[in-house]
DNA sequence: TCGCTTTATGCGAACGATCATTCTCGGTCA
DNA sequence: TGACCGAGAATGATCGTTCGCATAAAGCGA
């Protein structure tokens, strides 16, 4: 009778399906349900896409979907999150670069490498249009980057105070223009355009060098 | 009887509305028509603004605004045409400054001025969210901007065989990089975030010196 | 370990609302 | 008179969401 458990056949096969918790069953149904999701923001946006195709996409009933998430706004709302969470990690890297040129253009050109492997370039550009019109996901953005805003903002003002750089406008302009410049490169993804990373590192480096050590006069 | 018909009422007081022909009329109407959407499209996107919507906002019943787009489809590709078009102009001045740089960094200042007074960078967001998925919307885009596109490839291919500069990288990889970034200050609305127009105009002459005249070593 | 209750999970039909679009018909011009 | 225009109800489809019900798992006193 003992036999029988299947519960405990799982466990000597391979520990991939059968040892989970009520709790962690939860976390990969969720998970299932966000990558689905996901699938279909980039496929259709967060508007064009319906509870039904992300249902189909996640292999699961609107009854079972809807135990893990209210509604689809929060969906969005997660999905926004996560993504954006994602992206600024990949900048906090470049806080331990002494170098801040060598730091910030090695940290962007992981960030553009991701967005063209992730193939998210499509969500992001939906995550920014969507929100200039819903404060919520405005305010979801900017939480999930202020971290990585102040740490740059230090960072660079750090390397202001030893004499490293003498950016070309005053920090409160120049962060959010290099912000806005990131960003079109993310929208972009340019390596699908057939420009080469060379390129793109070799012009990003002028650019930056440019920008925080500018020729004495013109 | 005859005192009743105010649109001859109307003739009388000013001649904005009265003297049009059958077309002129229907132009207006289009018109009418394409302001009400852009405004609805600007405040919930492409797929979020209803016909409903756009039809309470130009005083208009879905009959009659059906006599002049066959679908909501055309009319985001319209919307989408004009708009880009509307962009692509204001850069056509650049073709004239002899000065490369400056006549780059004064269109592309008139470009960000513009997307600033006109609020029209939500709108912009979502075109460039929406053509990354819509093959068609994509196409209209680039019809709209390869004439521009192609005017400063030349104007700079010029400008590179008088030896008036030399890039930092081949104009291949260059083109699109600009682009780039100009459509991350176009949805950024940098002005609106409190930089001012001088700070991004320096930065940006600055960048584009050090793109176009790259200092000899590093 | 056994039965019993409680809770979590999943399905899929069904809901009312809203969607883009069409139809019908009366009115207005050339 | 005939082509065009406009209103607004109506259409079928699809939307996000809910409901009822069945099953599986966890909790628990004995």
């Amino acid at each position: 009778m003992a036999g029988l458990d299947f519960v405990m056949d799982g466990e000597s096969a391979v520990d991939a399906d059968a040892p989970v918790s009520r709790a962690e069953r939860r976390d990969l149904q969720i998970q299932r349900v966000m990558d689905a999701a996901k699938k279909c923001f980039v496929r259709s946006g967060f508007q064009g896409a319906s509870m039904h195709q992300i249902c189909a996409e996640a292999g699961m009933s609107p009854g079972a979907l809807y135990r893990y998430f209210p509604s689809k706004e929060a969906m969005i709302a997660a999905i926004t999150e996560a993504d954006r969470r994602n992206d600024a990690e990949i900048f906090t890297a470049m806080f331990e670069n002494p170098d801040v040129v060598d730091g910030f253009v090695t940290a962007a050109m992981a960030h553009v490498r991701h967005m063209h492997e992730s193939g998210n370039a499509p969500l992001f550009a939906e995550i920014r249009a969507e929100s200039m019109r819903n404060e919520a996901i405005d305010r979801t953005c900017a939480m999930a980057m202020s971290e990585v805003q102040q740490a740059f903002g230090k960072y660079l003002q750090d390397a202001v105070d030893r004499g490293d750089i003498a950016p070309a406008v005053e920090l409160d302009a120049f962060m959010p223009m290099v912000i806005a410049i990131g960003e079109g490169l993310a929208i972009n993804d340019l390596p699908a355009q057939g420009v080469t990373f060379e390129s793109i590192e070799k012009l990003m480096r002028v650019t930056v060098e440019a920008m925080l050590r500018p020729r004495r006069k013109t």
